[in-house]
DNA sequence: ATAGGCTCTCCAGTAACTGGAAGGTCAAGG
DNA sequence: CCTTGACCTTCCAGTTACTGGAGAGCCTAT
């Protein structure tokens, strides 16, 4: 099949997709005489769990080493947990600086009136050093 | 004083203040006979603003936003309150979307014994279409 | 005089695409 | 047979917010 049903297929723009067999990330299975990516089935599949990964967060470096791990069907379910399990810890890392920023910033917001006088905690909160 | 003691004082990089400085974010007081950039404590104070403004998400956009209502001592408190509440609102879905991900990475991670067998739910996980 | 530690400008690279231009290909319709 | 329009191709530039480095100038102390 074309790019155009593949990328339809695997739920990414075209662009996308062209993207990923410039870095080699998902290579086409052929090309047409006339120079048409040509895509099968297999890579769709890899295209999808890109869209995924990708989802989730996971670098193109990532993705590649995922890739390399989803193909390679002799490796261990050990090498995969330990990449996903650095992620999930990120993931967790960045939740704790989004409470925190969230918390931190409802604070300048619900303590300043907006209305039309000019004095605003949120303008001289942000002045601060910390 | 010289670039290197203003980015001191604001906890910023030599560099990012001299960027700031180039895209017309925060300009130097003045500049010396030999073309140093020379900062005053009202431009150190605007780079801690901005570094704050920073830390907090705005984007750089949104920060020369903020400093001109920061500088301008007769605007209202509700614009600036518009502007803090669109970004509380984005952190706020941000949050949302980094809980989903976090479960559902958290449950195939769970789901994947880590031993030396290659059967990984991770990578299946990440191989539906969904 | 020279050594070092500043400073300057300019260029390139980062991540992961996205948009656009210029041009080739292909099937359908007139 | 020709044209139209939807695809496809490559290549280049732009995005965000810096960061690193080269090459050169400046300033102070010894």
């Amino acid at each position: 099949m074309k790019i155009s049903q593949a990328a339809e297929r695997a739920g990414l723009p075209v662009k996308t997709v062209r993207y990923y067999a410039d870095i080699g990330l998902v290579a086409p299975a052929d090309r047409s005489v006339s120079g048409y990516r040509s895509y099968d089935q297999d890579a769709v599949q890899k295209l999808i769990f890109i869209r995924r990964a990708r989802a989730f967060g996971f670098s193109i470096i990532e993705c590649r080493e995922l890739l390399g791990l989803y193909v390679d069907t002799t490796r261990s379910s050990a090498d995969v947990k330990a990449i996903a399990t650095r992620r999930l810890d990120e993931i967790e890392q960045k939740q704790k600086e989004l409470q925190y920023l969230h918390d931190e910033l409802a604070h300048l917001v619900t303590s300043c009136r907006g209305d039309d006088r000019p004095d605003c905690p949120i303008i001289s909160g942000l002045a601060q050093p910390k």
